[in-house]
DNA sequence: GACCTTCTCACCTACGTGTTAAGC
DNA sequence: TCGCTTAACACGTAGGTGAGAAGG
């Protein structure tokens, strides 16, 4: 801690968790586009994936680190004429999703030593008994990450865990706000996704070969 | 706890965390033609894998589990005739390897619900820097399982967590013993991983379609 | 030469992409 | 029809096999 240091020059001026966003030129490309994420049966991985720098931990205190869909508003979305507009009231009540991150629970010195990445969540439109995300297809979110404080003897639901609110904190990434869809509706995302993500590389060759590749 | 209950037809006559080898039967294939794992510079995962099921743990209480190799002896040993033989002294002190598995730190709830995988160990016969698993070539080696409760408050190294022996169990796995080899010595072995691996499965099928398969 | 190690290779497993056509 | 969802598909990434040749 160091709010009662008397201000003598230091940079860190807050006591408690930080969370930094990484990849923010990424992520910023798809936030000024209206960023989409496909929802699919069996899962679909984000891309960009979250991926978050944490400081601010006790180094030897155990802590569970949770990837939160908050749906924004309760309106459902169309894309038309290049743009996304509200439709009519939300048909379904917005939900809490909860993922937790697979190397939880963990030391303090765990979190901070290293980038904690989020890629192997799948957002999904079906209610699978799985450890998936569920989420309604043209509806907007927002993940936020939660640092819980936990101890040898505490158990318990993710929920529960989330609700013992004074171990807890919350650390919104508005750069990562989305629409969860179950096809790209705006093409400029998906030549952003093609572009970037190395999974889509057949794509990209199919599409930037032709006139760039001096071969042949 | 159950020690002091008088006898009263319990099954589970001790305390403390048990440890149950999955796949008995693969194992003990392997182990009656004497096992062989290879080693190689990049690190070589091992098969079959080392899969137990744990059972005695207190679920709120947090443990690493870890898996160790020993070295059974301090001979060299030598394929000749087709079986293995020692050789002179061993040139090598035996070090201690130490795998801690992955899901480590976490509750015992989560250790015991359901089987804990191995499948990510890899051995190598290079001091690399990374978390792979050292041995020396031609020697043999016990797999142990060390159950070790750690707390909020316990950091160090794993060999620090280890000698605190008060708070930790050993579960050794004879079934799994093995020689550390660079290329198969024993061809039966060879046939067996290749019966049984699935990445293997290239090899099965030049060896088996020839005459079993009615395809064609 | 005999023995052991290293490297490259074809051939797998496993699964993450957007596309496309069909379904509703 | 139109809008949205689903499933099959081709084509990638990523990496786990023993074989076999080459090296020491």
């Amino acid at each position: 801690g160091g709010s009662n240091n008397g201000g003598a020059g230091l940079v860190e001026l807050e006591d408690g968790p930080r969370v930094v966003l990484e990849d923010r030129e990424l992520w910023d490309k798809f936030h000024g586009l209206t960023n989409e994420m496909i929802v699919t049966k069996s899962g679909r991985r984000m891309f960009p994936v979250v991926r978050i720098r944490i400081s601010g931990l006790v180094p030897n205190a155990m802590y569970n680190v949770v990837l939160e869909f908050v749906q924004i508003d309760s309106h459902r979305w169309k894309y038309v004429n290049g743009e996304w507009v509200p439709g009519g009231k939300a048909e379904c009540a917005p939900t809490t999703a909860l993922y937790i991150h697979p190397e939880s629970p963990n030391f303090g010195s765990h979190w901070t030593k290293d980038i904690v990445s989020f890629h192997k969540v799948k957002l999904t439109n079906k209610t699978n008994g799985n450890v998936q995300i569920m989420l309604h297809s043209l509806h907007r979110y927002e993940p936020r990450v939660h640092i819980v404080r936990v101890g040898a003897d505490t158990a318990g639901s993710p929920d529960a865990l989330l609700r013992n609110s004074r171990a807890s904190s919350i650390h919104p990434l508005p750069e990562t706000q989305f629409v969860a869809v179950t096809a790209y509706q705006n093409e400029e995302v998906t030549a952003l996704k093609i572009r970037y993500n190395p999974f889509a590389k057949a794509f990209l060759d199919a599409k930037e070969r032709p006139g760039l590749d001096p071969r042949r």
